[in-house]
DNA sequence: TGTACATATAAGCATATTATTATATGATAA
DNA sequence: TTATCATATAATAATATGCTTATATGTACA
């Protein structure tokens, strides 16, 4: 088996992405669980175009893939994202964001979206 | 055992530091040997001023630690840092950077510092 | 078709980042 | 003690980043 190593430019390119605490944040939920645009600007304290902006560099990237659900844009991991191994090893070193998502469901948020 | 897990903004705050190609591959680097600036210098093609900026950087947050040896100062993992294992853990990640000090070697300035 | 909701984009601004040049500091050795 | 080498710091300029406000786009539904 070869060990297909991630380059050092490609490596700091992504750690540069998620070297932003949204950024991250919102990796690591993804990580466990789709999530809506809208679930993010409930959960952030900033504004829908900032996150919006977030969300564009993420998917320029590679790094998100998006889905439209009706009114709705959902997004998930790229799982065939080329270093998606090397981004997983690093969601894993990171605590779980769960009681983000269950601050929202208590404020009646998340169904919000579904 | 208790599983002692990074917090999300001391993780991007590393993720940003080592978001940068040129200190990313210094702590590559380190992570198999101990480096002095000069080293560092010969090493990137970019000025040394530039070069101590990003040590500082890298010794300002606690990930590396220098000692001076006579003349030189050399710069290794400190790993006493609270985040060590985070860090070790994203430096498997990475390609070894021999090809970098052996350059070096051939061009007859690895020497030149010891 | 028009209104409402969800999201994206554009433009502008404040701040952060990184490189460069010039200079200071610190150690060694003649 | 002065010259030299290694490194750090300061000042500055160019560029990048991330936010805000305003506006556009896209979908749903009355």
């Amino acid at each position: 088996m070869i060990k297909q190593s991630i380059e050092m430019d490609q490596a700091a390119a992504i750690l540069k992405l998620l070297g932003d605490k949204t950024r991250l944040t919102m990796m690591r939920i993804l990580a466990d669980h789709d999530c809506c645009v809208c679930e993010f600007v409930a959960m952030f304290d900033t504004s829908q175009p900032a996150i919006s902006q977030h969300i564009r560099k993420l998917k320029d990237a590679g790094l998100v893939k998006e889905s439209r659900r009706g009114q709705w844009v959902f997004y998930s991991l790229n799982q065939q994202y080329e270093h998606f191994d090397f981004v997983q090893l690093l969601m894993n070193a990171l605590p779980s964001q769960e009681e983000k998502l269950s601050e929202l469901e208590k404020q009646g948020k998340r169904i919000s979206c579904e």
